[in-house]
DNA sequence: TTACGTAATTCTGTATACAACAAACCGATC
DNA sequence: GATCGGTTTGTTGTATACAGAATTACGTAA
C-alpha cells in the first residue's frame, strides 16, 4: 500500500484516528483500545497499528509501559513550549535563508501570497470567507518560508512541529475571526511576513531570526486569549484536546 | 507488548534495523524488503513493519511513493543541517533553563557529571577507556541539560533530532581519540559545559543560547575532519551511511 | 465496609494466509 | 535488433487466528 493512495485503509484510519484526536473525542488520558477503533474505523487491526504508531510519531498519544496508547494531554505549559519551538525553528529557517541569499525567483511565490494577503486587508471589513482565504494564504506562506532554507531536514523538523494542531502557524486565526482586534493582529501578522522578506532579501540573518520568534509569541498571545474565553475553544482544532488538559 | 520489553520481537526488529543501517549493510536508496528482514532478524513481518514505521520517524529511511521503503541518503548539508539543528535546539534549552533559574539541587547533576570529566582530563595521557568514560559522561551531561529546561516538549524534540547517529552529541568523539588535537578539542568542550551552566546559574539565558550553538560547531569542525579522511568513518556510528551518501 | 485474592475478560504481541498491485523477465512480432 | 505484450514472480496491503499478559470484576474474608 502506498500511504499516499487515497483509497488506502491505512490512510483512512490515520486521517480518521487524527480528526477523533483532534476534535476532543477522546478524553485526555484515556486509552485507546484497537479493537474498538477497528470498529469505529471499519479497517482491520493491521491499518489501526499503523495510525496508532504515526499518531505517536505525531506526539498526539503515548505509549503506556505495560503496551497500548492512550490520548496525550497537554497542559498550558506544553502549548506554548510546542509554539515557540516552532518559532525557533522558523527563525532558525529564516536566518538559514537570509545568510544564503535566495534569488529573486525563489523569492517570489513568497511574495506573491503576502500580495494577496495584502490585497485581503484592502477590504474595509473582512468575511468569513475572508479569513478562509486569509488562513490559506498564511499557511502556504510559512511553507513557502521554511522551503527558503533550502534544507529538507529543516523543512522536515519544522513540519514536524507545526504538525500539532495548536503549533501549527495558523492554528489560533479563526479565533481571532470572532474577535474586536481580529484585523489588528492580522496586520501586525503581516509586518512580520514582509519585514522576515526583506530581512532575507538583505541578508540580515539576526533580524529574519528574530522576527519569525517574535512572529511565533502572537500565537501565544491568541492563546492566552483563547484560554480566558473557554466556550471558543471547542471551536478550534485542537481546542478540546486542550480544554480537557487544562481541566486536568 | 511494551515497546521497552526487553524480549520483545519488535524491538529487536527495532534494534537490529537500526544497527544494520547505521552500520552500513545497506547501500543510500536500497530498497529494504520485508520479507529479506523477516528472514535477517528471525521474527515475522509484524515486527518488522513496526521497525521500519519506527525508522521512518526517525529519519533514517524512507517511504516510496509507490510503498515500501528505501535507506536514505545523507548529503554533506544534511549532516551539518542535523547537527546545527542539535545546536539550536539545546541552545534552546540552555535559554530556558537560564531564563527559569532552576535551583541549586536541580543543577547538582550536570555539575557533578561535570566534575568527572574534568577529573578525566587531569590525566597526563587518555586511554580508549577514558575516552569510552568521557563519551559517557558526555552524553549523560547533554541529556542533564535538556532536561533543565523542564519542558517534556522541548525534551522529546531535541532527543528525536539528537537521535542521528552523526547528530548526537557524541556522534564524532570517539573519531578525535586517534587524532592528535583530540585532547584540545574535548578541553574546549568542557570549556563550554562549563561556561554554559555557569550561564545558566547567572541567568544569562542569550549566553547560555549561544554557548550550546557554538558547542555544536565542534561537531561541525569534527565532520569536515572526518570528511577529509574517509578511512576512519567506517569506525564510527552512521560513518558508512556518510560515506555511500557523499558517494552519490 | 474494606481489602485481598482469584477468576474472567479484554487487550496487545505475534505470526501467517490471502489478495491486489507492481515490476521484472521472457518471448514473439515487426 | 528493437519494441511491445503477456506472464510470472515478488512485494506490500489487509485481515485474522492464536497466545500470553494485563486489567478488571467479583466474591470472600477480616
Amino acid at each position: 500500500m502506498s500511504r499516499e493512495a487515497e483509497g488506502s485503509q491505512t490512510r483512512k484510519a490515520e486521517l480518521a484516528l487524527r480528526q477523533a484526536i483532534v476534535e476532543g473525542e477522546f478524553r485526555a488520558g484515556e486509552r485507546l483500545s484497537e479493537l474498538t477503533l477497528t470498529e469505529r474505523f471499519g479497517v482491520s487491526r493491521t491499518p489501526v497499528r499503523a495510525a496508532l504508531a504515526r499518531a505517536e510519531a505525531e506526539g498526539l498519544i503515548e505509549t503506556l509501559p505495560s503496551g497500548g496508547y492512550v490520548v496525550r494531554a497537554f497542559s498550558e505549559g506544553d502549548l506554548t513550549d510546542a509554539i515557540d519551538l516552532r518559532g525557533l525553528l522558523e527563525g532558525f529557517a529564516a536566518r538559514r535563508a537570509a545568510e544564503r541569499g535566495p534569488s529573486r525567483g525563489e523569492l517570489a511565490e513568497a511574495k506573491l501570497l503576502l500580495a494577496g494577503i495584502d490585497k485581503l486587508l484592502l477590504k474595509p471589513e473582512m468575511s468569513a470567507e475572508d479569513f478562509d482565504t486569509y488562513v490559506d494564504l498564511n499557511a502556504r506562506f510559512h511553507r513557502a518560508l521554511w522551503d527558503l532554507a533550502q534544507s529538507p531536514t529543516i523543512f522536515r523538523e519544522v513540519e514536524r512541529v507545526a504538525a500539532l494542531p495548536f503549533a501549527s502557524p495558523s492554528g489560533f486565526v479563526r479565533l481571532q475571526a470572532h474577535l474586536p482586534e481580529a484585523r489588528a493582529v492580522v496586520m501586525l501578522a503581516q509586518d512580520h511576513h514582509l519585514s522576515v522578506i526583506e530581512a532575507i532579501e538583505a541578508r540580515e540573518g539576526a533580524r529574519a531570526e528574530a522576527l519569525m520568534r517574535e512572529h511565533a509569541r502572537l500565537a501565544r498571545r491568541n492563546l492566552q486569549a483563547a484560554l480566558a474565553d473557554r466556550d471558543r475553544l471547542d471551536e478550534l482544532p485542537g481546542g478540546p484536546l486542550i480544554r480537557h488538559a487544562v481541566n486536568l
